[in-house]
DNA sequence: CAATCCGGTTCTGTCCAGTAGAACGCACAT
DNA sequence: ATGTGCGTTCTACTGGACAGAACCGGATTG
């Protein structure tokens, strides 16, 4: 009998045990001392200690001078592999940057993963001081005008798509963060399978109604030309 | 006794075949048949079909609609990490953008890992078509402008203190790739310590020996104001 | 049409890999 | 001098993990 991959039986322990160790890290927390990760893992400090000498023999730990843990460089290297695998390659740049300087603000692409939206890509406006979200970042698809999108175009769910406009794309106000307002739209790939989606985002007190409805014509136009390469 | 940490006995095998089955990527191969991972990995198919499964759960392995296996989300989302902790943060785009804009080449910034070198950022030069290397990609030490320089600064290494430049920099022409010539720099952290390797680069016939000289220069001034953020 | 091949999946007896958790050493605080 | 907490080492014990055969289904070949 064929169950669902991901939730079948099968699994090794040791292994989860030792991604644990990893999924403890965090954008927030980037060194972590052996007993917090006890703490945090619940796991015994020898079974980290074993574990972590396996996760450093292969890059993807390591421990700086002060003992502490940090994530290593295969991370790094393999997570690059997985954002080459959407074929955005070059292209996305330039989008994504010529989206800055039409706009003044803030442009990203996200993808969609499980019940989650991931940042793959992000070019900053030298305008937004305070808006700090960096390429990695994992951001919940109930809020902001690229949740909305990935969540009507890609994960099936009926209520997203009345969020949605006339021509396919969401603005959001203050939803994630009170202060910042998003709009967003779908790319597809050449199969019309959902791509990722791109956006634009800024403080709503300089980013408003009208220049949103300018940018999304933006973002749709991106979008168009972003779907001839993925 | 105190062993050095990365050569200590102590290992986890399950964990090693587990991440060996993720070394089993590359850029040029971004997906792999379960018959392709036993063959690369020497591990028995229902030996990586468990390991697989736990990697799945957690997100550092998935399966396409043909059963070929691609990397997961949580190693960009965990290497994104691992990156924003050079801290280089927003600063370090406009930099590569602005050696990029006055040069007419690509710029990178790379990092020294064990005997290696890892390229974090990458501002792509609108010329530059056949020059292609991704942010995430590994080179060696022993060639290229800024293998020299990480080699001199990071690595201890006498014999490349004698390709440096008396300004510190170094200049490098058809090493790593025949075509390509490049120029580099260090970037210090504000204790003085190797931080990274600011380099650019671009195809020999049009990178020639005046316009590289002009780019180091250029190179050089952006390294001592990224040190002063790192 | 039957036989063969190949890739992916399932199953289980066996054994040793991996864990629990105590003990230890060291630095720091009281 | 004593207590605390962190990181490290050690080992008896157990159940986690593996090897590898058997199976299934689709594609290919004769």
């Amino acid at each position: 009998m064929s169950l669902d991959r991901v939730t079948k039986e099968h699994r090794v322990e040791s292994v989860e045990r030792a991604l644990s160790i990893l999924e403890a890290f965090s954008d927030r927390r980037r060194n972590l001392a052996l007993s917090e990760l006890a703490d945090e893992t619940g796991l015994y400090k020898s079974t980290i200690l074993r574990l972590a000498s396996s996760l450093e023999r292969y890059g993807y730990l390591r421990r700086d001078d002060a003992s502490r843990f940090r994530l290593g460089p295969s991370l790094w290297r393999l997570g690059s592999i997985y954002r080459q695998d959407f074929g955005l390659g070059e292209h996305i740049r330039p989008v994504l940057r010529r989206l800055v300087t039409a706009t003044g603000e803030t442009a990203s692409f996200y993808v969609l993963e499980m019940d989650e939206r991931l940042c793959l890509y992000r070019e900053n406006s030298p305008n937004s001081v305070r808006h700090h979200l960096e390429e990695g970042s994992r951001l919940s698809l109930d809020r902001g005008a690229a949740g909305h999108v990935l969540r009507a175009y890609g994960a099936g769910s009926g209520n997203a798509q009345q969020l949605l406009r006339p021509d396919g794309g969401c603005i959001s106000v203050g939803e994630r963060n009170p202060d910042i307002a998003a709009v967003a739209a779908p790319v597809h790939d050449r199969d019309g399978a959902l791509h990722g989606a791109l956006a634009v985002s800024g403080l709503r007190s300089r980013f408003d109604a009208e220049r949103r409805t300018h940018a999304l014509e933006l973002v749709l136009e991106a979008c168009r030309e972003l779907g001839t390469v993925a």
